[in-house]
DNA sequence: AATGGCATTATTGTATACAAAATACTTGAT
DNA sequence: ATCAAGTATTTTGTATACAATAATGCCATT
């Protein structure tokens, strides 16, 4: 797919900038980057188009592109924003999910219970991401995918830090359980609401997380 | 703001492919291109950055990029998106819209009255926009606001061509008054129903459009 | 005549060179 | 010592040159 250099930079820049690898608001130096990954400025620029666009960076013209982590406020808009896209995908899902996404969904809910039993945070986090993705791909609607999927991309660290709050795990299957019980039974109403709630609490334990520095 | 001469070309690229300028699926060449707007090949490709990440063309890797013209299926599902993102801002704004936007929303709504007793669509096309925008503004949450401006943005010529649809702008009108009712009212329900209605309606409209060629 | 391989051409991807603008620095005057 | 103006330096924006890859066409062989 991805066989050019700007692509697989857009991908490490991306990765370094979330896991925290810059301050906010640092000024990325393209000739240092450049150097960085052995590229001339012309991909990193290139990069920086891309970044920008998914909101990850800030370009200002003639004064170069900044590292833009949002800020608490826009990080709630944004999860507020999440929870509703999920909802209603599990609300197109209930009436349009196949029985093979449903096994698919159980299977996948299976891992995240071991990955809870084993403590593995990493793991239930991959998983987790998988079990929404396929509720996402299950509303039937691909345009509604992409951008949800864009927007859980943009969240993932976010929702990564609040796995560490205590027992939040354990919650957040109970939560899948529920939701999983609403598809098979073709609740839209229930699995609407069980989706929005699930990813608002996220929202409040980051809230919760943020109030504590 | 934007001052060089890509973001330019991004704005005027973008309008010439919304408008149909090039055929579905055409290879854009860089050079002519470059040409065309008197400018080297540098600055076009980083327009392509920019116009691919809002899915206007396709990049493929050392083929080129060619023009994206949604299918039929891909724009009733960016319509259903479109309706829910609109029927959400009306949802949040029955609860946070101010007495000023009230008046603002009101007088735009006039406006648009006025430019259906003219019978002047791109008057009445400008209003219209302007009176959704009000609303995802008041949605008090601005990530929503940009998100579905994003989408409106990308729908807007083919919100446009079923304004001519005989009796539509008078439809679309009263519509437009029970919107405001609802949000007048504070009912968030109404107002997310009458909403994603409202837009819903202009995707039917619009498959039966497609229906007919 | 059809197909396969080679050479040619065109086009994208990358690097570098140059221009323009913004920032930092120095010098001089008050 | 402080401020201002002008200069130097840095950095972004753009153009062009070069490299790598894919597309095309031609010729030979079967």
């Amino acid at each position: 797919m991805a066989l050019n250099k700007t692509d697989k930079i857009v991908e490490e820049l991306e990765h370094l900038i979330l896991m925290g690898e810059f301050e906010a608001g640092e000024r990325l130096d393209e000739i240092k980057l450049a150097e960085r990954f052995g590229v001339s400025r012309t991909p990193i620029r290139e990069v920086f188009q891309k970044l920008a666009l998914s909101g990850l960076i800030e370009q200002l013209p003639r004064r170069g592109v900044f590292v833009k982590q949002p800020a608490p406020l826009e990080l709630l808009e944004m999860f507020e924003v999440m929870s509703e896209l999920e909802a209603l995908c599990g609300r197109f899902a209930a009436e349009r999910i196949s029985e093979d996404a449903l096994t698919l969904l159980s299977l996948e809910n299976e891992k995240c219970k071991k990955a809870v039993e084993d403590n593995d945070e990493a793991a239930y986090y991959d998983h987790n991401k998988t079990f929404h993705q396929i509720i996402y791909k299950e509303s039937g609607n691909s345009f509604l995918m992409q951008e949800t999927i864009r927007l859980q991309r943009r969240l993932g660290p976010y929702r990564r830090i609040q796995l560490h709050v205590r027992g939040r795990m354990k919650q957040s299957m109970a939560e899948h359980i529920a939701i999983v019980q609403a598809l098979v039974d073709g609740d839209a109403n229930r699995a609407e609401a069980a989706l929005r709630s699930h990813v608002a609490i996220q929202g409040q334990k980051f809230q919760h997380l943020l109030a504590n520095l």
